[in-house]
DNA sequence: TAGCTAAATTGGTATTTACAACAAAAATGC
DNA sequence: GCATTTTTGTTGTAAATACCAATTTAGCTA
């Protein structure tokens, strides 16, 4: 390993500035540091390759801020999955409720989701990924204290549910790390008490989970099936699965992505294909 | 009204598609709406002309939403003065303490170098920004409830106050959006009690504003002069204020970039005999 | 239905960016 | 000091994008 102020210097304050402005201009950046635009595509092509940030055309892009340690190929591939999931789920809500969201990946979604629908809601969470989607919504928003976990991009902790016990809340969604005939799994302790809190404080809930949490046995059970109103997801479980859901008098929901698609883009393209090769 | 969807839902989805990702490409979206390239320019130039987004070569970009509009390349310039003035405020602690940051783009700066010096603190704040810069650090983040405002970044209200009460910090670092003789003023009623809360926590309180904020009257005083410690800023205060501050019993340091930037190079090559570092 | 108007496509050209190979410069190691 | 490695700059070419203007298409109105 060598120490090069030079090229480090760049990468350092390249990151720095995507921290305040989603986009940069390769020239940009050339004029600024006063070398050549090659120096800077390599630049961001190193950093590109450490995942720093995304390459465009002609610049670079921060990455999403939201949850960034976590996205595995197996995170990306559902993401289609968990939109649907959230369209879906976002018609259980009607305008004026009071809801609590979970913090996670496809309740996020859900709150993107509720943000575009545009009903004003009274939301309470304690995600500040969920917070941001519906920032610029009609709703309102309320904030959970706690202890600041990066990783879930949340917080938790006896302050958090302490703080939840003041609400009552019409419908609950939280989100899960595994799904099982023994009832709901997360692989969180902390986050695990507050679904707790969440599922209490509310006369319904509701559980978005992709089908790839289905059988997954983790470290904690947050509660049995019996609590919960529905799920949403994007494939049915298996028999076994539905049967004891059933029993347990949970609705399932299954969301697709034509629902979605056909939805948003109500009249996409005619049958005219173009050579769209890219 | 108008049935006019073409043009219409296409700009809705772009904005929608712009929520999940900070960038797209024009092609992917001509692709995806099965339309030409050049109508997918037109319609982004139209919502750059509404401020919805922002171009970019090839594609455009979201807006960002923590901050407020204008992070141009000149904006970009007291990008520097902050990180000197972060830089300089961040020597102000001690590894243990328990520090209170508010909400504003100078302590969220505040915030990455006290997570770059690895220093373990215990941090109350109301601003997610400096709670996600701080993440990463061994440091304790315990972050305060209330009524999210996207616009800041955080949270705001009576329920942050009285949480705040339930604390007592060593040191507090707030920002400001003008200071005059006649003490801190802020443009935001919500924002001030918060501040007011820090300082009355706090067994010192630190000011963090750049030269643009001196003379700059806006609606509501937070607190007098004499409430504070010091103040940290780029550029020296004009003779009267210096004045007025001294006799405050306020202490002023001013951060120069120079200073930074020969830390950084003394850390870089510290093996190396004590060369003259201008 | 005809006509009007906005929107979309098409074609052509200028500009910008990307990519790769190589040269120059600097730093590093011996 | 000299060779080696790393970094940066330069150049030429291909590809992608932007821009402009004319034409066609589609939606709407009278």
């Amino acid at each position: 390993m060598s120490r090069k102020p030079r090229k480090d210097e760049r990468h350092a304050q390249i990151l720095e500035v995507l921290r305040y402005t989603p986009h940069v201009r390769i020239a940009t950046l050339a004029s600024r540091f006063g070398v050549t635009a090659e120096t800077i595509r390599r630049d961001l092509d190193a950093l590109s390759d450490q995942e720093l940030l995304d390459r465009a055309h002609g610049g670079a892009v921060a990455r999403p801020m939201g949850i960034q340690p976590p996205i595995d190929e197996r995170e990306q591939a559902t993401v289609d999955e968990r939109r649907a999931i959230a369209h879906t789920a976002a018609r259980l809500l009607e305008p004026g409720q009071v809801v609590m969201i979970d913090a996670g990946s496809t309740t996020t979604q859900l709150a993107w989701q509720l943000a575009a629908n545009g009903q004003a809601l009274t939301v309470i969470t304690n995600s500040y990924p969920v917070a941001r989607a519906m920032a610029s919504s009609a709703s309102r928003l309320i904030l959970c204290p706690g202890d600041f976990n990066a990783r879930e991009g949340g917080v938790f902790g006896q302050d958090t549910t302490d703080y939840l016990t003041r609400f009552h809340a019409n419908i609950a969604f939280i989100g899960a790390s595994g799904l099982t005939p023994e009832g709901i799994l997360d692989v969180n302790r902390d986050a695990a008490w507050v679904k707790r809190t969440l599922i209490s404080r509310s006369e319904r809930t509701y559980l978005l989970v992709d089908h790839t949490k289905f059988a997954q046995t983790v470290l904690e059970r947050v509660a049995p099936l019996s609590v919960l109103d529905g799920i949403v997801t994007d494939r049915a479980p298996s028999d076994a699965m539905t049967q004891r859901l059933e029993r347990a008098g949970v609705a399932v929901h299954i969301a697709t992505l034509e629902a979605i698609d056909s939805a948003l883009s109500a009249r996409a393209s005619d049958t005219t294909a173009r050579e769209d090769t890219a």
